[in-house]
DNA sequence: CATGAATGAGGTTTCATTCAT
DNA sequence: AATGAATGAAACCTCATTCAT
């Protein structure tokens, strides 16, 4: 790759982490998300943005992704690696609560922008169906209670992500954290081994 | 009360039952809910909505309340009898799934017109705050296990709605459907007690 | 007809006055034509166009069929009617410099808004079709010469609307009006009769 | 002139090359002429076409005065010769039939790109004034009638162009064609011949 | 009260032109 | 000379809300 178009490539990465920054405060201080305001508050013009971005949604769809990536990036490696089933979830629920501060930013950005039905199908896809295959593998090996895996997998996803939704609206010390995913991992066991 | 602000009453109500049904016919269409469109198919003039409603904001707002009206009642039927929790649990459940019908409305609502933190909310309000003083109650009497009963309740909302929410997704015969439920039941049983 | 809906359509009628002449003024200014500007100068707003019409190109064909209306007119009663075949095609000549000024200002218009090839089209449709039947019906009766009516046609027009053209980057006077559409049938009855 | 200055002349001809036959794709395929466009097909950055052109509008005046070269060209051979008036005429229309590509370009190029304001000027300058001098000198050598030489330059204009643009939207036959052009002589030669 | 035409802020997108490299 | 990212003026269109009748 040419010097100038490493340059170029590099200014494209800063102005598009400059928006997708400028974005995020606009969302959390509950502004309307509009083009001219993104241009303005990015220094930038608003045709600029279009050199970009085809379409405005394009814009927030790269934006959404930027939030995603560091998730997806975990759950990668946690569902896809050969471990005992057991293993994989217990540590899918640390990761929940490792990156609880990027699933903050997921949830205030996602709770935001996007309506239920939306977060639905990239609920299923980031948790409820990786959840799936690992039960299902449980089931077999005969380590997890033979139910449905969908079940399964949803009580799970319920169990541990519903408490992290409902946490922002308590009001929990740190030490209540450790104690919280200490229960949740007790009757998660509980729950699925025989 | 006079005759003509009874009159007056029961205009403001046919008026308004009018809206909600339009107003569900659009959402259910994917079709834009503007009041132009409101007005013109509920017969009356623009200006007649805003004799009803202040804003579009509170127009929504009914309609959503509309959806919830039934739900809630349900809901408090069965949380504020004196029945003992697990049977109150179950009858939860029974609920969950007899007004399917009732919540895949709501669902069609919700997940088109709110956004995810206007849902979390709602979610609170309406299911995790009652089963959390199921769970607390159950804990009390020592017949449920001694785990943070938030922790608890979303376990049960989760593994209860999570597998609806999914449905939309999967394909799912009507037998599948009693299976399901009996699944769930059968598991949150066995979590949930000593 | 109600009171009200004679009195919405005479404001509706009023309005598009307005903005036909405000278009013109624009276009005969050769400034832009912009929606903006158009409702700026009828001292109504952006949306009210809008709510007049549906596009800004219906609003622009508005307009052009607002010039062409007389036009139509005018050729419809000349060209539908059971008189001789030359006795029509005097008339539809005597027309043409009668509403010399429509004409006029029907070039003003089309010559800036429309492309040629858009004219084309109109003028096969309001002058040449006409004309070919008029001939092809004069070549029947014996009356007129037998060559292609296309060509014969577009030799009437050729002559007839050419002059009208130029004299608009020619100096003419009154009288050398009368002179020319003298040449004009001259030369017209020396070519088709026999 | 030094070999330097010789190289930019011939890069500048050869670009201008490109240019012209780009411009002449996207309005064949109705395409919008952007600069951005034209300079993404010519494989050129947008900066460079402002190094051959200074505005757009020098730009399209170029490709259009391409067009119009050839046919000046043939129109002048024919004018300024000091053939007899009528052999001049059937020179023209002979070149009219001959070049109908360039004239069918032209037309595409005009009617797509210029205002009906623009062709007539131009078509005074290509067409009219010649007709009109070589009838001029027709009517004094007492070889054409005696009628205003600008209605007959009109008529032969209108004789010969007209059904060239009328064609487009008829389907005629190559043998058609050789008949309509001798219906056309035909008609010419009758009219002004005394 | 009902009406619905008028309003105009707010939004997205296009594209000729400039200018630092 | 060539480049092409940045610019920003214009243009079109939507729709919640107001208000005179």
């Amino acid at each position: 790759m040419t010097t100038v178009s490493k340059k170029k490539e590099l200014v494209d990465t800063l102005i598009k982490a400059e928006i997708v920054k400028t974005v995020f405060t606009l969302i959390k201080n509950d502004q309307p998300v509009t083009m001219d305001e993104i241009a303005k508050r990015c220094g930038v013009a608003k045709g600029t943005l279009y050199n970009h971005f085809e379409h405005k949604k394009a814009l927030l769809n790269y934006v959404h992704q930027t939030v995603l990536v560091p998730i997806r990036q975990k759950n990668k490696a946690i569902f896809e690696s050969t471990k005992d089933p057991l293993v994989r979830l217990h540590e899918f629920i640390d990761s929940v609560f490792d990156i609880m501060e990027d699933f903050s930013l997921y949830f205030h950005f996602v709770q935001r922008r996007k309506t239920v039905a939306e977060e639905i199908g990239e609920r299923l896809d980031l948790a409820i169906q990786p959840l799936v295959k690992v039960c299902t593998q449980g089931i077999q090996d005969g380590t997890f209670i033979d139910v449905d895996p969908y079940v399964l997998a949803e009580m799970i996803y319920g169990t541990v992500i519903g408490p992290v939704k409902s946490l922002q609206h308590r009001c929990a010390e740190k030490q209540d954290i450790q104690k919280i995913k200490q229960d949740i991992i007790c009757l998660v066991d509980r729950i699925i081994l025989k």
